[in-house]
DNA sequence: AAAGTCTATTGATCTACATCAATGACTTAA
DNA sequence: TTAAGTCATTGATGTAGATCAATAGACTTT
């Protein structure tokens, strides 16, 4: 049960079994039906998600479109980082692309846990410097390449998210519309 | 001389004497000419930069356009993420739009103080997820927001950036031309 | 199988902003 | 004081991608 998310975590930072022994029942398993809403924007973000199996994505509304922001297939842990950490409301909504299983735990917790050991609080440190580096490079992409260049670097380093998401919802990862996508793989294609 | 920069830190994590003791002596003053560059691209940024007094900025090249990322102001505290976190080069170059005085601390003696205390984690821990915060945040507006929105946001959350910094780059900032942002300026004055 | 619902594609048009070019105001150097 | 840079402004034009609209294939529901 705990197999994936403890290799995920001992890659990032190598834990004794006492704070395994710890830790691990603070998480609670969840599970969400494919489309169910997990965040609602407005509401604080009390848990991060570390996904087992299925797909997630955070996004927000550009007036009536969606926008996606990430998203997040197993092995993965996040959360909505301003409204988690800083308390405020939500700029985003989470929901569920797929049936999904996932491990939760409460701020709270996460807090108690982090103030445990320095090498917990080294843990909780990664994760957030690794999300860090992830977010600058994205933003950079966002503001530096235009759709085509985006797509190619999407298709190259995430290949396997084509199989599982549709085409519309890449085109708002990306940052276009559906149909400025559908013209670029037209134009690769040719 | 150490003032600022235990105020900024207290206001995060609170500290024990002995963990300052430890740690100031990490840190080495610097001070930077105007116009001086601190890190360039491709170089791995292997410091972190607390700002006394002036004003640093990071950016990159679009073609040959200068694209800035981020301005930072005295008792800020930042890196190149991507490269200090990852040890990759740097996408970005970082210098002095004004004189600069500052703390920097290499990633190795960062990692050694971090691994002193809970407490000292902790603060690593914070500064990591209040940049991550502030990045999303960023990222947010730069995606969901018009050119004219985003400068007004800036206007009323950093207004005095704006007393301190051309215009074409709080245009370059804003992720605009010079020429769009006059723009901006004369349909909002007019 | 028929009907309704999604999704992807294609075409026509529109728009925010970039690019290119010229000008005037300010600053700095001789 | 003049000359040479900077910087902000304004005008003319170009463009990536949005928006609107129509069509067709694939899936689902009955």
């Amino acid at each position: 049960m705990y197999d994936a998310l403890k290799q995920t975590f001992n890659r990032i930072a190598p834990l004794s079994d006492a704070d395994w022994a710890f830790g691990l029942p603070l998480f609670k398993y969840v599970e969400y039906k494919k489309g169910e809403l997990i965040l609602r924007e407005g509401e604080v973000h009390h848990h991060s998600i570390f996904v087992i199996a299925g797909a997630l994505r955070i996004y927000n509304f550009n007036g009536n479109k969606e926008s996606i922001r990430n998203i997040f297939l197993e092995n993965s842990m996040f959360n909505e980082s301003g409204s988690y950490y800083l308390k405020k409301p939500s700029l985003f909504n989470i929901d569920a692309i797929e049936a999904t299983k996932a491990f939760i735990m409460h701020r709270n917790d996460a807090e108690v846990l982090f103030s445990r050991s320095v090498q917990l609080a080294t843990l909780g440190r990664r994760f957030a410097e690794y999300a860090l580096a992830t977010v600058v490079e994205r933003n950079n992409e966002l503001t530096s390449m235009d759709g085509k260049a985006r797509y190619l670097k999407l298709l190259k380093e995430k290949p396997h998210v084509f199989q599982r998401v549709p085409q519309y919802m890449i085109a708002s990862y990306l940052g276009i519309t559906p149909e400025a996508l559908s013209r670029i793989r037209k134009e690769i294609a040719g």
